[in-house]
RNA sequence: GGAGGGGUUCCCGAGCUGGCCAAAGGGGGCAGACUGUAAAUCUGCUGGCACUGCCUUCGUAGGUUCGAAUCCUACCCCCUCCA
């Protein structure tokens, strides 16, 4: 399903070089590691919402990547760890999750996991640590694992640090110790020797390996990765309507498209290099053109992250639609759109209405702000009344266009 | 448990000698200009609605008052110091 096979070259190197590594506990001894055996790895996902995000995907590449490379990933589902909830990097306590939420969510990973990893036997494995978290005994706990922590040292790690200012639960203080032993029991079922993850986990992921030689006097691994930001330093994979899933139920992919058409000229290579399998010559050319012509690059990006995600035939629609809209010729088939029964046109509806029914203003009082800044087009007319009355007449073949802002693009269909 | 500080609109953060407060300022967001579906910059807007007015909002519940984010009472929560 991906094509772009490696080369025989180091997976390490690979990753180096297109720039997903951040940090490694032993770098020379990783690199050999991955060099001579089939080296099983691990990468821990909480399911703390009902889809995997952009911020996980970058983590899925690197499995992939992995495992194209010959070794084996285990994905973990931390459906005993998001009972607890990961304070690292976080200002406040996260909001307690239900254990049948947990359970939903850990689902809908593991749907997602499949589209992008091979688990045929062997090949690659799917757990989750609420096997072997939900049912400890605490005392027990305290005595094989909690003696090889302390506490000195963990209030100087820097995933607390913000936390010991605002405030750290001693149910999140935790947090830590599960993820370790996590660590210690797949190194234990498995022999897994390396634990992957983002740069924010770098603490959890020594404790691990840390856990793991106290107390088995085992040699185990950790590598992290940079965090996906823009060249500003901001987070992406992040709106302001919250962040880019990878449910095409709740990004759809015209919006996933057009998250990754319009990043910052900046992060373009970055992007290219983390989340396509572009050869990297390619990514560096395409990274490299300059002014209006990197506007192709950004095609390039767009298109190839949405294949990867959605599947060639979503990408092509997406695609399409946006040269329709923004550009000319193709299609405007799948730009986003909402249907609306026919009736409900034959006395009219105003315009307020029909933008709040189509979710491009969240209320009337914003769309009425809307059409006095001159925001809003209807069927390529600039609106300047907001008290203008839509019907049947303003419909062409079935379909209305609305356009908010300079980009925002919604069709409305007739039923 | 004791002492002190604090909970304000999406976020941070003023206001707290009662009316001029839907609440300063900043951030973010949205829109306009510019442009390359970029960035930067400039401008406007930024609780809701039946929008020259009305309604709801300043931790929660009551009270005082013609009138409260501002005063009083009780309660909840957070932080700091002490135990």
């Amino acid at each position: 399903m991906i094509e772009g096979v490696e080369q025989m070259a180091n997976v390490y190197d690979i990753l180096r070089e297109r720039g997903y590594i951040e940090q490694a506990t032993h770098e020379e001894e990783i690199r050999e590691l991955l060099e001579k055996e089939t080296v099983t790895f691990y990468i821990g996902f909480d399911p703390t919402a009902d889809s995997l995000h952009v911020g996980h995907f970058i983590q899925v590449m690197v499995m992939m990547h992995m495992q194209m490379a010959g070794h084996r990933p285990i994905a973990i589902i931390g459906g005993g760890t998001a009972m607890v909830g990961d304070p690292s990097g976080k200002t406040d306590m996260r909001k307690m999750l239900t254990r049948e939420l947990i359970e939903e969510n850990a689902q809908s990973f593991k749907k997602q996991f499949s589209r992008f990893i091979d688990f045929g036997p062997g090949k690659a494995l799917m757990v989750n640590n609420a096997d072997w978290l939900l049912n400890l005994n605490y005392v027990e706990f305290l005595r094989d694992i909690g003696t090889h922590f302390s506490v000195n040292r963990m209030l100087t790690a820097e995933c607390y640090k913000n936390r010991l200012e605002k405030g750290l639960t001693f149910l999140e203080f935790n947090y830590m110790l599960m993820q370790a032993y996590d660590f210690l029991e797949l190194y234990k079922r498995y022999n897994c020797k390396l634990q992957m993850g983002g740069n924010d986990q770098w603490s959890n992921i020594i404790a691990g390996v840390e856990l793991i030689r106290r107390a088995e006097g085992g040699s185990a691994y950790g590598l992290t990765f940079k965090l996906l930001t823009t060249s500003e330093g901001k987070k992406m994979g992040k709106t302001e309507s919250g962040a880019i899933w990878l449910d095409p139920a709740k990004t759809s992919p015209y919006d996933f498209y057009q998250y990754w058409r319009n990043v910052d000229d900046r992060d373009v290579k970055n992007c290219l290099a983390l989340l396509t399998f572009l050869p990297m010559e390619e990514v560096n050319r395409l990274g490299s053109l300059q002014d209006a012509e990197i506007n192709r690059a950004k095609e390039v990006l767009a298109y190839e992250v949405t294949k990867l995600v959605h599947g060639e035939e979503e990408a092509e629609k997406a695609q399409k639609a946006a040269r329709a809209l923004f550009g000319s010729g193709g299609d405007a088939a799948s730009i986003p759109s909402t249907e609306i029964p026919q009736t409900r046109f034959t006395e009219g509806m105003d315009i307020l209405t029909l933008l709040m029914e189509t979710g491009l203003a969240p209320s009337k009082s914003e769309g009425r702000r809307l059409i006095q800044q001159g925001g809003l087009t209807v069927n390529e007319n600039k609106i300047d009344d907001f008290n203008l009355v839509i019907n049947l007449d303003d419909f062409a073949d079935g379909k209305l266009m609305l356009r908010k802002g300079k980009k925002v693009y919604h069709q409305v269909k007739l039923v």
